[in-house]
DNA sequence: GACCTGCTGCGGGGTG
């Protein structure tokens, strides 16, 4: 191939000291050449980006090309930047200029491009959304682009930035007029006709896919460590011995890597780093610069480090607990050895006995080459997005051109003109677009959802930069030190949990938080060096586990025989101990592992029924929410579930509900399958993260809004459930081609089950949020109402009315004497609350010995108590015998000498059970602010 | 205990 290049060019490759080219670069030059869309397919490490750019540069070179030519998108704003320099080397030596585009370029560099046009422009599918919406002067250079190229491919295939890409390369397409080419690279996918198409879209170019047969081996090592009350500390004494400089430690969540982190300060490990998406970009960069330099003996990270950012060589990787996909376990194991010729090394740390299973079932899923198959999002919320990104760009758009333009995307090839026209309807019905004689324009309602003016933060709306990208974001606090960011923390958790003091770990560090500023959303804290810190906990979404897994560990069971040699090889003892633990277990019990056709119940003292069955996630997840239903509907609120891919769980039954729902007709099945999913937390997540794209911001109605009602649900269903695999089922329990067992003693599955998160229902109920959010704690309106997504005014009228209840919903509330703030808490849960340690001092008064006053009301009786705050501890009931009603109205307490009622505590509809505290409750807080 | 990613353009006015 080489000396089909340009002189220039190969004197450039002489320069690199390169003496030949990859494979993979030798394999691509010929169909780029030839003008065909091609799919490059190659790990990491193999000069992908060459292989795309040399046979481009070398046509640039003897065509009469204007800037903009090149298009290169990436989805990582890290990448831009390496890739920025590596593209450079080449084109500025060929005289072609290259510039960068994403959110955090300095103004001054952005602005360059528009007075020397650039050939290669670098940026993220949503820095072309913006070009294309926003960009009017710029976005004409685009008409004499040539090629487009899209690294990363199998990142975006599968979300919703994908999505927009292949709808966003539409639109460019249309606007020049120009079928240019398109080129992609990805590392190894399983369906790769379908990535391609995916990326190629309406492009008439013929298609080649190149790909590089992956032969690298690779050596892992399964390990298993005790899981007792100790096991943060096992692990980390094991990975401490495991680590060889430099090594990374993947794990699954945020807080296992704090947790691990912590484990390993404390055996005196230095030069270990922490990384994740909560951590503050400059404590990140140090710990990737620390890696690059050598400096770093290992970092423990979640997904961040997985992507495709340089760190360096690794030596070692190292998983603490097995990750929940084969392909992530390909990637997280491909950071090390990334020499052409290295061999990948890595260790699984399992916690659970199911953990070997898991981690067993990816190795042999990984040596047979399966991958999970990318799911693609056909979201009617992008195609919204795109709209009105067209209308954006153009100001009004013909609604066929529109339709045929979306129709080209490979992603709506089959989406119907009148589906399309439900659509617009829609949007024309939020006012978010006008239709104008055949035409779509922007409707009033635009800019106040996408809002330019960042400081008029009253009401609802987003910022208008948010337009771009269809990322979503919790609601987060930024922890600062001295003004400098060190952290996040959601939200939620914070007002649950976090208060002045606190000792909190994040970063590797401890932190005390010093200030919470509910207005900014910050935390100011300090650092301190001793003290048990707590790490928050992050709420993600749930990470389900690819049904690769679950076949695999069926098939390992099934011929166990055989796998045994290679197990032998790669398992630790203690591993190959927990794996014979499982089998010879359900040997005892004298029952058969339940793989295929057995569905194990069990159920427990609380009234929790165990269904331990190896299992689709998807169904798992839509059996337990159709019990979950049931059970609210017949039994009670204090319900849960749970699902996994070992089964699944419900409690708050006191008979076996798979039972009822196996002698259902499918079709009522059906129906609660969707009423289930109308209650679950994962469909109002889903509603909440589209509904903004159709510009829906008021109440949602339910008939009203049945287009993004039906639209949720679609999301919902297609992402977290499967109602036709469900009723299959179903049916092979009907048909007793499934048995169900019955047994008293736990089995190894359905400990399993139980290790999984409760799912409990979102109501849409009120009451029952409310309780729900204040089950088992004291909260603040403003608290509250972050939690429940409810205005402050409206939720404290509501807690004023539900003060008055006479059922389980009913609540009060006391002064929290250190902050000074109201508190609300379930009636049921007060005395708990008064005894806790937490509001010790609330409830505690300074000087037992000053004379108050308490007038009560009840209809028209009214009585004056007098009292001394130690008659309250000492002789509750004298006090009580003088109050000659159960239900007080009203309470107001004040000091025997303060005769003006200048300092005075109300308290409204309590009953006599809870009298006493309320009014050591006000004496402490009178008795506070006199003293402070 | 449950992952990650990204996020105005253009031009006019003022200052040195």
């Amino acid at each position: 191939m080489l000396d089909q290049l340009d002189q220039r060019l190969r004197q450039l490759i002489k320069e690199k000291h390169w003496n030949k080219l990859t494979n993979i670069q030798e394999m691509s030059f010929k169909p780029i050449t030839n003008g065909h869309n091609t799919l490059i397919i190659a790990p990491t490490g193999y000069g992908k980006t060459e292989a795309a750019l040399f046979p481009i540069l070398n046509k640039m070179l003897h065509e009469d090309v204007k800037p903009v030519t090149v298009i290169y998108i990436t989805p990582l704003k890290a990448l831009i930047n390496d890739l920025l320099h590596r593209i450079n080397w080449w084109s500025s030596r060929l005289g072609f200029l290259v510039n960068r585009k994403h959110g955090e370029v300095p103004q001054k560099e952005k602005n360059l491009r528009l007075k020397k046009i650039p050939h290669i422009i670098v940026t993220t599918p949503e820095g072309l959304e913006i070009d294309l919406d926003w960009a009017s002067r710029f976005r004409e250079y685009y008409k004499n682009v040539k090629w487009v190229i899209v690294d990363e491919v199998h990142e975006l295939v599968s979300s919703k930035r994908g999505t927009q890409l292949s709808i966003l390369l539409e639109r460019l397409k249309s606007f020049i007029g120009y079928d240019f080419q398109r080129i992609g690279l990805s590392a190894t996918v399983s369906d790769e006709e379908k990535v391609a198409k995916f990326l190629f879209g309406s492009s008439e170019r013929k298609m080649s896919i190149i790909k590089l047969q992956d032969t690298r081996n690779f050596e892992i090592k399964i390990r298993k460590i005790k899981n007792d009350s100790i096991m943060w500390k096992n692990a980390a004494e094991l990975i401490h011995q495991l680590i060889e400089k430099p090594t990374l430690i993947f794990t699954n969540s945020r807080f296992s890597t704090e947790r691990l982190y912590e484990e390993l300060e404390k055996l005196g490990n230095t030069e270990i780093y922490v990384h994740h998406s909560s951590i503050s970009k400059d404590l990140k960069n140090l710990a990737e610069d620390e890696l690059r330099n050598g400096n770093a003996k290992a970092v423990v990270c979640t997904k961040t480090l997985e992507l495709g950012i340089h760190v360096g060589d690794i030596k070692k990787v190292i998983m603490l607990r097995p990750p929940t996909s084969v392909s992530s376990f390909l990637q997280r194991l491909g950071r090390s050895g990334h020499i052409v010729h290295g061999i990948p090394k890595g260790e699984i740390v399992c916690f659970y006995d199911f953990d070997v299973m898991e981690a067993f079932a990816l190795y042999i899923s990984a040596i047979k080459g399966k991958i999970e198959k990318p799911i693609i999002d056909d979201g009617l919320d992008v195609v919204a997005r795109e709209l009105l990104g067209m209308i954006l760009q153009y100001q009004k758009i013909n609604i066929d051109d529109a339709y045929n333009i979306i129709h080209n995307s490979y992603i709506y090839r089959n989406l119907k003109l009148s589906e399309f026209m439900e659509l617009i309807e829609y949007l024309a019905k939020n006012n978010i677009i006008k239709i104008d004689n055949g035409y779509l324009k922007l409707g009033y309602n635009f800019f106040k959802i996408w809002r330019f003016n960042k400081d008029s933060k009253s009401g609802w709306g987003k910022e208008f930069s948010e337009f771009f990208s269809l990322i979503n974001n919790d609601e987060t606090f930024t922890l600062k030190y001295n003004g400098v960011t060190v952290g996040e923390i959601d939200a939620v958790y914070v007002y649950k949990h976090v208060r002045a003091n606190d000792i909190i770990r994040i970063s590797g560090k401890l932190w005390k938080v010093m200030r919470i500023n509910l207005n900014k959303s910050t935390i100011d804290v300090t650092p301190v060096n001793e003290g048990e810190g707590e790490i928050p906990i992050w709420k993600g979404e749930s990470t389900s586990k690819s049904s690769i897994i679950v076949n695999s560990i069926k098939n390992i069971i099934k011929n166990f025989n055989k796998y045994y040699p290679v197990m032998k090889n790669i398992l630790d003892k203690d591993a190959m101990d927990s794996l014979l633990k499982i089998l010879s277990e359900y040997k005892e019990q004298s029952l058969n592992i339940p793989i295929d056709n057995i569905i194990i119940v069990e159920k427990r003292e609380d009234d929790e029924w165990i269904y331990s069955t190896l299992i689709d996630e998807k169904i798992a997840n839509t059996l337990s929410h159709i019990l979950l239903y049931l059970v609210i509907k017949k039994y009670t609120l204090n319900a849960f579930a749970r699902s996994s891919i070992y089964g699944f769980s419900i409690k708050g039954t006191p008979i076996d509900l798979l039972k009822e729902v196996v002698n259902m007709d499918d079709n009522k099945i059906r129906k609660i399958i969707l009423k289930s999913i109308l209650r679950s937390p994962l469909y109002i997540a889903t509603l909440k993260e589209i509904q903004p794209s159709f510009g829906k911001i008021s109440k949602i109605n339910l008939k009203e809004d049945r287009f993004l009602i039906k639209e949720a649900l679609r999301q919902t269903l297609k992402r977290y459930f499967s109602i036709k695999k469900t009723l299959e089922f179903i049916n092979k329990i009907r048909r007793q081609e499934i048995r169900i067992i019955y047994v008293d003693n736990p089995t190894p599955l359905s400990e399993a089950v139980l290790s999984h998160a409760q799912i409990r229902p979102w109501l849409l109920d009120l009451n029952v949020s409310i309780y729900q959010a204040l089950k088992g704690g004291a909260y603040t309106v403003n608290e509250l109402s972050e939690v429940l997504g409810i205005s402050p005014k409206s939720l404290e009228n509501k807690l004023k009315q539900l003060r008055r209840a006479n059922n389980k919903y009913k609540v009060t509330s006391f002064v929290d004497v250190d902050s000074r703030e109201n508190r609300w808490c379930l009636y049921e849960d007060f005395i708990s609350i008064v005894k806790s340690e937490e509001y010790y001092s609330s409830f505690a008064p300074l000087n037992q010995n000053e004379i108050f006053i308490a007038s009560l009301k009840s209809g028209d009786n009214q009585v004056e108590v007098i009292f001394k705050p130690k008659d309250l501890l000492n002789s509750p009931d004298e006090i009580l015998r003088k109050i000659p009603f159960n239900n007080i109205e009203e309470v107001k307490v004040r000091e025997a000498i303060d005769t003006s009622y200048q300092f005075s505590q109300k308290y409204y509809h309590v009953g006599k059970d809870i009298i006493i505290y309320l009014l050591l409750n006000a004496v402490a807080y009178l008795q506070s602010l006199k003293y402070s």
